[in-house]
DNA sequence: GTCGGTCTGTGAAACATTTGACAATATCTC
DNA sequence: GAGATATTGTCAAATGTTTCACAGACCGAC
């Protein structure tokens, strides 16, 4: 496995691939082409192959690719043949949310603690998992290991929470406040803006009434 | 306005850039300076010049950026200034929580109605607004007007969905569903897709990980 | 086995984005 | 109001990403 370089943009599109390829075995493919998963995904065949063989050729000439070892194979890359430990900190709807989408355990993404600073949450159960107090944080991550945070909770605390979370040892951070945090190089953040999502889609929306106008017209 | 082109990148940024301004607008600052602004974003000073003349001058020589003036114009382009009526298609965990999230109001996105499919939810109040049943999504279409429609329930029904709501004249998708719409190419779609966001983590992660173990050993 | 067709991996070209550099010009100080 | 300083807008260079094109290799039918 000789990585050259792995771009951001091939990361991104990396669970993409893992979708379709989930897709194509519940189908009961077994090989398809680079040709034939561009015409599904709507990408080029030579962005599929180029991508791929970042990580080695997957392919065989003449034949095409394994769907069931791509799978496999990206599986790894991405991480999830291995059980991940998640901490969740926010029992709001949006972290209810997350800890309800069962998919998540599939791929090895188990929440392990839900911490949340109110009162009549602390004590409820969510997907099965009592809501234990903030406070509690530093005891919690004395004595259990955490891979991955995820934080939905207000921007002000966020920022604070995030730090008392790396000086527990969190490395990794899934960040839903609309904020972004300041934390040391070696930690690794994944941010999710939802409101810049959606003003994009503002932006596009608008672009695109612009056009209809103009060629309407 | 003449806008040469505007790349794809740009628009991802300009959210962001609003939300910086916004920030400093709150705590008085009147004027920035690309350099300065550059400090706190964390990009180059160079990027945030080129990224703002493509809509214009909006900077002062010698004196930089006027932050309300900034503000206001960037709201402008992405399309803040004027209401966008949405619809929410899921009145789950993730639809409640963005329904609540009261600072889309703000910037005009103002959430109109709310339809889901379970009886259990039918009827009842999601920040003040009554869940309907999706059975009468065309009526409902048929005589208010909808902007923006936001999809948040599983991935077989949201393809169903987004047809029908294609069909009734929706040009914008908001989509939080598992799977790529396949619609018009009007109709400007902005996917949110959680379980890849969680899966670049993860990746990021095993990277950092492995970049520690080396460097540690 | 052989042969026609298929399909990958890959190097290079085309295209897109980011950064660097600086002339031009406004600001600010005194 | 003049001079020193600050800062933009912009062009060009550097870097990053996508697409093209094809040699070489494998597949599968016969």
């Amino acid at each position: 496995m000789n990585e050259i370089s792995v771009s951001k943009e091939v990361i991104r599109r990396l669970p993409r691939y893992y979708r379709y390829l989930e897709e194509l075995k519940g189908e009961g493919v077994t090989r398809i082409s680079s040709r034939e998963l561009s015409d599904r995904m709507r990408v080029t065949d030579s962005q599929i192959r180029q991508d791929l063989n970042c990580f080695g050729g997957f392919g065989r000439t003449g034949y095409g690719y394994n769907v069931e070892e791509l799978y496999e194979e990206i599986g790894k890359i991405l991480g999830l043949d291995r059980i991940k430990h998640i901490i969740l900190v926010g029992a709001g709807h949006l972290g209810q949310a997350l800890a309800n989408y069962t998919n998540y355990r599939r791929r090895g993404f188990c929440i392990e603690a839900i911490f949340d600073r109110d009162p009549e949450k602390i004590g409820t159960k969510v997907y099965g998992i009592e809501v234990q107090d903030i406070a509690g944080l530093e005891d919690y991550l004395s004595t259990h290991e955490a891979d991955i945070a995820t934080i939905t909770i207000p921007k002000e605390e966020a920022r604070i929470v995030a730090k008392r979370l790396v000086a527990c040892g969190i490395k990794a951070i899934w960040n839903f406040a609309h904020t972004d945090l300041e934390l040391p190089e070696d930690v690794v953040v994944e941010n999710v803006h939802l409101s810049e999502s959606l003003m994009s889609l503002s932006y596009k929306a608008k672009e695109q009434r612009k056009k209809r106008e103009e060629s309407g017209q």
